[in-house]
DNA sequence: CGCCCCGATGACAACGTTGTCGGCGAGGAG
DNA sequence: CTCCTCGCCGACAACGTTGTCATCGGGGCG
């Protein structure tokens, strides 16, 4: 910019103006400099200017990983917000690990983002306490932090407990529960939807039908209840790599699936599935960001968003004939 | 860290050498300013410093679609290298429109990145030229810029040539080849990679079994093509969203797929498919930016990452008994 | 004709760091 | 005892901007 200047023949000052468009300079001077600019190849330093006006322009996206479909649609929808506002994006992954998320929390904090998106690896965010009197604005996405900020999360109780009775209504009494880690917000979530629609048909819990463990360790789950005594009847899956852990070990169950896959529809029988909306939460969690950002007070928000249920086929299946035995009920 | 400074009672310039750990500080000294900073919550301004210092440790990442599994599979391969030479990663998607790249990458050069991984969206990349020459590292990858850059690719002809040969070796004569748009760099390699597998089997090419365009009237094109009076008994489709929008029109031919794509092995059947290398393209580009960055000279270098055929039922059908009349050969 | 006002421009400080250099005090050597 | 050296520390400028205020000149009005 000084070299800019001193092309013009003019002060720093006004080359500033040109830039910004300010008013107050003449037309013929403006054109000078726009003429030494267009010469010099001169682009503003964002950094620079950012430094001096204190707002980046800038968010941080923090992410389970930036290669799951659910994940980078939603940072699709939050980089178009942000594109919106005029803010670039940061996006880093997490990878289930809370000291990396907390290492890219920072990371992006020390570089003065405006705002954060989050999706919490753990469940301790003490760490962000200091930024947020510091200033930085943070949503939590997917899942709640551990903290008294904006909230978007997905209708996983609700979900789960309309793909339940999807499936009770197909006349299956033994619905088998697969899920993850129940130490996971959504997998303990959607357990809980699982029971509460087992509980509204007047069924009982049966401990035999739930296994909540890591995606690689479903197959061999499912395979064990179907051989026990007393198989169930359908199976609802808690997420997508349990679904697919589930079909890759060659089942093909009556089955309801949380959360929507590529392809779900090709499979034979296509997968019913409760769909969730992972571009809504990410533009929804990126709203309410730039609402903060841009002053918006007020109590934390907590918002749920609705799951769709598609039915497929394989949710419509109804008991094989044979597998329950009577008795059962 | 003014404050630090005061709160110490040290100078401002002996905080600074506390914070990077820079020699010549009386232990106590240190314990009493790290000791202030503790109580302060300070945290250092990231951008200032890098201001100061003229590296600002930010790549950017400029792809087609942030939430695309190839796009995004390659983004956090990017994002781990970049991890691990402690820069962060701005990122982007183009949606194929070259003048959203040019924004988005001149908006990370304004930020003074020190590196960028370029999808190209468009063939002309002109307005890069005074960055590089700003000194800004830049690596194409998946497609080549319209500028003498590092570039990073995948064998798009040579897999097409494997893919297509590895039909004509199960007795097919007659394969079709269903692309994108030629004017995309890809769509147009392995569309050549298919004509030379083609020619060096001795068959001629018959332009009425090519049909390059948009993904969503892939599937109309290939039931004309299956409707006439000479159809194909097997085909090579060109991207997964090609094989998708086939495969979603109800055909089942027999069929090589460019480009792998979650559950194509649980598909029936299950779709061979000439797997490309989307964390190597990432990983692979990054790395040569980052040798770039630190001071690496040398002419522009082009590199070709091998595909790998996977076969799993759809490649290896012979042609259909009496879809290729006699006469053809 | 003189004064005042206003529009255009410029000088300077500040944002939060780091690089450079100089000062100051202690300890060792002569 | 004096001088030199060396280790610790601080003052100041600089990075590339923008905000604040001053300056300068011209035109309108009394």
């Amino acid at each position: 910019m000084k070299d800019v200047a001193t092309a013009a023949g003019v002060a720093l000052k006004t080359v500033s103006r040109v830039v910004n468009e300010e008013p107050g300079v003449t037309p013929a001077t403006a054109r000078r400099v726009l003429a030494a600019i267009e010469r010099l190849g001169y682009r503003r330093n964002e950094s620079a200017r950012l430094l001096r006006r204190g707002r980046t322009a800038t968010i941080g996206l923090v992410i389970e990983d930036v290669g799951d479909p659910f994940y980078s649609g939603m940072g699709r929808a939050v980089e178009q917000v942000a594109l919106a506002h005029g803010s670039l994006m940061f996006s880093g992954s997490s990878g289930e690990d809370p000291r990396r998320e907390r290492d890219l929390v920072l990371a992006f904090c020390a570089r003065r983002v405006d705002g954060l998106v989050i999706v919490p690896a753990g469940p301790d965010h003490g760490y962000l306490r200091p930024e947020l009197d510091a200033g930085v604005a943070a949503v939590f996405a997917d899942r709640p932090g551990g903290l008294d900020a904006d909230t978007v999360l997905c209708a996983n109780s609700a979900g789960a407990y309309a793909g339940v009775a999807h499936l009770l209504r197909r006349g299956h009494r033994r619905v088998a529960f697969l899920g993850d880690d129940p130490a996971i917000f959504t997998a303990a979530e959607r357990l809980a939807g699982y029971r509460r629609a087992l509980a509204d048909a007047g069924l009982g819990a049966d401990p035999s039908l739930v296994a909540m463990g890591p995606p690689e360790r479903a197959g061999a789950a499912l395979s064990a209840m179907l051989a026990g005594g007393d198989p169930p009847t359908a199976v609802f899956t808690g997420n997508s790599r349990i679904t697919v852990a589930v079909l890759r070990a060659g089942h093909r169950p009556p089955l309801v699936a949380f959360d929507d896959f590529e392809l779900a529809d090709l499979l034979v029988p296509g997968v019913t599935v409760v769909a969730q909306d992972p571009m809504g939460l990410g533009r929804t969690a990126a709203e309410l960001l730039f609402e903060r950002i841009a002053g918006g007070r007020g109590p934390a928000r907590r918002i749920e968003l609705p799951t769709r249920l598609v039915p497929r086929g394989s949710g419509e299946l109804p008991p094989a004939p044979g597998t329950a035995g009577p008795g059962h009920r």
